[in-house]
DNA sequence: AACAACAGTAGAGTATAGTCTATACTTGGT
DNA sequence: ACCAAGTATAGACTATACTCTACTGTTGTT
């Protein structure tokens, strides 16, 4: 144990989406795991509460019909620095107004 | 002439479903056109209103996120002899059942 | 030490819904 | 008669979103 959050079978458990689908969706860059640094033994990813939190997002937005493309804009502005709040805003907006057509 | 409809040509200008695509529905059953026995030289295939109006359910359906087997059985339904006025609706209450979760 | 359960990677396979290509025959206009 | 445009069939190809298989290495329990 190191305090830095939870592997990939116990992140599937929590969110309800399968080990080969959160792959899946890292491969395609709407969540990441890091590894530990001070362990040398195994490469394995460690994710923590941000990525529940995302796959929970993931499992609404799929169901309201956007696709991973999108998710991974609206993720990349929700979780990235390079947005304000305000910007955030106007992006869900945009992603809204596109669902609503 | 033979007053028997038109050709998928006009079909796909009717409708604003590529040609490709009429086909390509054809082969998953929403929609057949008929050949006219009176006519050796050729095998086409000629359509009526209806098949414009199905071609139009299709497009309204597909936006609302029906798959084609759905559409299918909503068709099969709405222009088979094998369902009452009330098992159609029943039909059709079931579908947007299923759209509403 | 043995062994199941879990981790990672790469790549194949599935399902849906088209979209396009190749080939060959038919029709309509000049 | 000629030729472009239209028609049919079969099958290849694309894109999206998974889903699974194969293989290899690690961890945890007995």
């Amino acid at each position: 144990m190191y305090l830095c959050g939870m592997l990939i079978n116990e992140l599937s458990k929590k969110s309800g989406v399968s080990v080969h689908t959160i792959r899946f969706y890292e491969k395609a860059g709407l969540l990441e795991g890091k590894r530990d640094a001070s362990v040398t033994s195994n490469n394995y990813f460690h994710y923590d509460e941000s990525a529940v939190e995302k796959l929970e997002f993931i499992q609404d937005a799929k169901s309201v019909g956007f696709t991973i493309k999108e998710m991974g804009e609206i993720i990349d502005a929700w979780y990235g620095k390079k947005y304000s709040k305000k910007e955030k805003m106007a992006i869900l907006d945009l992603k809204l107004e596109s669902l609503e057509q």
